[in-house]
DNA sequence: TGGATATTTGCAGAACCATGGAAACATGAA
DNA sequence: TTCATGTTTCCATGGTTCTGCAAATATCCA
């Protein structure tokens, strides 16, 4: 992650509604949304929800994959993971009064096995 | 933190000067820095750094004290980490598949070394 | 094929944001 | 008080973003 990556991530989710769609992915999870119940359930019109998946997806922090006439979108993780790490880097140059977490971005998304996945969509 | 808020908070980051800037004052850590030393170390015009820091201040981002004739900046961890609680929050509906960090922010009584801090001020 | 459903693109106006010079303001020292 | 230094406000300019209608495109089913 660079400083312009981070700029279009943040500048992606510093709008009310894309942020409201990014964290309504967060809590759908990997098996992600169907654009239409996105916009469903935020009541946003079909262009401008468009505008804003884009935007998104633009920014690395959601992905689409087309399932016969629905196009999935989910949160990218991993991408997230990265931003997250960014910010929180070099805190205090790295001395022992840090106050922010010293956040790691995992080099994949971790799965845990054996879970009790509850995100299967409609 | 509320959605308004961390819009706010986003947009102010969302801006490559204000994001050198917070960075860099992430880095400085509780000391903070002062304005005229922020404005020479990424080279930005006074008027510009005000602009900025004003914006960064308001999202709360930073805090400022005056110290003689110097005003200095400083990050506000606290704050920061209230956003990163946000942005994770409720990840997978909270199932154990979640591939976001289940980010605690640190309780107000409860600050780590080095960060004195004991409210907010505006 | 035609029709229904799902989603994106084009467009244009309004609103908002970034920049930096000049001037103003605040603080401390003499 | 006067001066020097540090910082902010004012302001004009140019650029970017948000919105949603209408139209276009894509996919599936009969």
């Amino acid at each position: 992650m660079n400083p312009a990556e981070a700029v279009n991530a943040l500048g992606a989710l510093a709008q009310g509604t894309r942020l409201d769609v990014f964290r309504l992915l967060v809590k759908a999870g990997p098996g992600g949304m169907a654009a239409g119940k996105i916009g469903e359930s935020l009541e946003v019109p079909a262009a401008t929800l468009s505008f804003h998946l884009k935007e998104l997806a633009q920014a690395g922090l959601v992905e689409a994959r087309q399932e016969n006439r629905f196009i999935y979108y989910s949160a990218d993780f991993e991408h997230m993971n990265q931003l997250l790490a960014f910010l929180t880097q070099n805190c205090c140059e790295g001395g022992g009064s840090c106050a922010l977490p010293q956040f790691q971005a995992p080099s994949r998304t971790r799965q845990r096995a054996g879970t009790k996945r509850r995100g299967r969509q409609t």
